[in-house]
RNA sequence: GCCGGCGUAGCUCAGUGGUAGAGCAGCUGAUUCGUAAUCAGCAGGUCCUCGGUUCAAGUCCGAGCGCCGGCUCCA
């Protein structure tokens, strides 16, 4: 198993101070400032902010009197290849502190006088691009004509400095690539997750869907898609029950007061619902699972005999999101988590903690997943518990991820208000990461709810606890396995496994025959024996994925088999129906992700 | 929430203040077909919602809701 590690770019849009080290990076850096020499020649009166690389490519955010329209950005790059062509020279150029701010001051970037103004020593470094010159760092190529393969993408707002209530600024996204080779491949790569976009699949597939009248961010399961999920779940439970943790339920609502003893409402109150009043008691839409665990556990006296307790249960939670984050099923109002939470004494926290390493990986390699980015995320500003409690909780993530050897990197101050936590990217086939898995170590609930134990010493205790969730939430889970396998879900997740299709009305009994013994071994098969002509229907079966399509015509009828068609390997010829079965069961019996690679193996995916 | 764009049939989209349209999907019929779309007919509309301007609004204006691209935030 491999995990690669990107370190999170913690700079943020102020990104002149992030390091350009790469050629890549340097080269895009140089894009962005190609960009800014386009912008500022073609109008008038604009001031540019930071215009830094990106992982994918480069942005330059531009204080304007109108937004930028898509007319604008053709035009921009037209501007852009002309400079390109005149091979301007890249210079870096130094001017004292007075005179920069005199240089910016005259051509009235005002926003660049306030960064020099914050970030510069006595020395302001620049560099120029024939007339336009920028406050820059970089370092970049040595001329304009260097830029062989550019194209701008989109433009959108970003907060000045990225700072909420500051004025907006149109930002313009590009990339750029050393060949247009380069370029044309991250092109296809672009189109290529539009076509796999959860949101079209989940329609197209009849998956899933949002109803305005349901309202934004609530998921409707469809039967397909529902039947995935509960494939998903029944593995889910099987791992738990094996993996040593017991299956609970609790409630979609609790007192308010349990919230306000947890903590929720001080720290968290901006993502809670409003509570609802009952014989005028307050209640809560429950935003997390945590609380109920607990009061589980607390409901009667623990020994140590008894830990560690691991609880687990596919809780759904409501969190309020601000209407503009929502997205598909990415990002909800409503979700469910497949949440657990290990009780256990301080001295047992480590092992728990690499135990929960070792099952995550194991069940996400289940699901194709190899590659991860991880994160450790420390104390946040706004939380709760000693600053001992923090210490003692991060080293011990730390040390349980250098136990596995997993490579991470830290995500300062980005911890839950009682916790730090581990924070596991998945990476899909188009190597885009994908927040899913997080552990969570807490002092802050135990001390709150004062959760003990009875140790040998026949004295009481205080426990730890760990929160924590593989999958994250089924919803998100359930959108990135829709991306990664395009809507070609690996047969044992495959609503539909195979499509019998009758080549004419005279073979639609036998297509009946085969598809009621195929079900009788276990497989999901329906019958295609619409009045359409084969084409037709073998075309809608590849557009719905699904995995084999069956024809049966008079050669098939006469040797009792079947002719199989994979959506992928196309046209598998003749096969005995009982084979068929058996080896689609072996398939799903050992969740077999990757299609195996020729049809004269015999081989079934 | 903020900035910008968008909202017309189930889907993809035309529609320039003056009678609401196409393709696909659906239904009906014909056709009985050998590995990604057979032909014909029919039906399908609160032009997102509410308000305003106008003799007249899908079209112009305002507000709201939703979606899309970002920012910010996050499972």
């Amino acid at each position: 198993m491999s995990f690669s590690v990107e370190p999170p770019d913690s700079t943020g849009p102020s990104g002149e101070s992030r390091p350009t080290s790469s050629p890549l990076d340097v080269y895009r850096h140089s894009s962005a400032h190609l960009l800014a020499a386009a912008v500022t020649e073609l109008y008038a009166g604009v001031q540019c902010g930071v215009g830094p690389p990106t992982e994918d490519g480069f942005f330059y955010d531009f204080l304007t009197e109108r937004p930028f329209t898509l007319e604008d950005l053709a035009a921009i790059e037209k501007r852009m290849t002309e400079i390109v062509k005149q091979d301007r020279a890249i210079e870096r150029r130094v001017f004292s502190k007075e005179e920069a701010l005199a240089l910016f001051t005259a051509r009235g970037q005002t926003l660049k006088c306030e960064l020099i103004r914050e970030k510069a020593g006595d020395e302001v470094q620049c560099y120029a691009m024939g007339d336009f010159v920028d406050f820059c760092l970089g370092p970049h190529l040595p001329s304009s004509g260097c830029i062989k393969a550019f194209k701008l993408l989109s433009v959108a707002a970003a907060y000045w400095k990225g700072i909420e209530g500051n004025p907006q600024l149109q930002r313009i996204y590009g990339t750029s690539f050393f060949t247009s080779e380069d370029l044309e491949r991250h092109l296809k790569r672009l189109d290529e997750a539009r076509r796999r976009d959860h949101r079209r699949l989940g329609r197209d597939l009849d998956l899933f869907s949002i109803s305005e009248d349901t309202g934004a961010g609530l998921i409707l399961w469809h039967p397909k898609g529902a039947f995935i999920r509960t494939k998903i779940e029944d593995y889910w439970r099987d791992e738990h029950l094996k993996g040593g943790y017991d299956l609970i339920y609790t409630p979609h609502i609790a007192k308010l007061d349990l919230w306000k003893t947890s903590g929720h409402t001080e720290y968290y109150r901006a993502n809670m619902y409003s509570p609802i009043e009952i014989e005028n008691v307050e209640y809560q839409l429950k935003p997390m699972n945590c609380p109920f665990h607990i009061m589980i556990l607390r409901s009667k006296p623990r020994s140590y005999r008894d830990l560690p307790i691991r609880y687990a249960e596919l809780g759904t939670v409501y969190r309020f999101e601000r209407s503009g984050v929502l997205h598909g099923l990415m990002r909800v109002r409503g979700f469910t988590q497949d949440d657990a939470h290990v009780f256990c004494r301080p001295d047992q926290l480590e092992s728990e903690l690499i135990r929960v390493l070792d099952f995550v990986t194991s069940i996400l390699r289940t699901f194709g997943f190899e590659q991860y980015e991880i994160f450790l995320s420390t104390r946040p500003d706004k939380s709760s518990g000693t600053a001992e409690q923090w210490e003692t909780a991060t080293a011990a993530l730390k040390h349980a991820l250098e136990a596995r050897d997993l490579r991470y990197a830290v995500d300062p101050g980005e911890g839950v208000f009682y916790g730090p936590k581990i924070d596991i990217k998945i990476k899909d086939c188009l190597d885009r990461a994908w927040q899913c898995s997080t552990i969570q170590v807490d002092f802050h609930n135990p001390q709150r709810f004062e959760l003990e134990f009875i140790g040998e010493d026949g004295r009481a205790h205080s426990l730890v606890m760990v929160h924590r969730a593989l999958l994250g939430s089924l919803e998100r889970f359930f959108g990135v396995l829709i991306e990664h396998y395009a809507g070609a879900f690996p047969l044992w997740l495959a609503p539909v496994q195979a499509v019998v299709i009758p080549v004419s009305i005279r073979h639609a009994e036998y297509a009946h025959r085969v598809a009621a013994d195929l079900r009788e071994s276990g497989l999901r098969v329906d019958v295609d024996d619409r009045n359409e002509k084969m084409g037709y229907r073998i075309r809608e079966a590849q557009l719905q994925k699904v995995p084999y399509m069956l024809i049966v015509g008079d050669r098939e009828q006469e040797a009792g088999s079947v002719s199989a068609r994979h959506r992928r390997r196309g046209d598998l010829g003749p096969m005995n129906p009982r084979e068929l079965a058996r080896r689609i069961n072996h398939n799903v019996s050992e969740r077999v992700v990757q299609e195996e690679p020729t049809a004269s193996t015999g081989g079934v995916s």
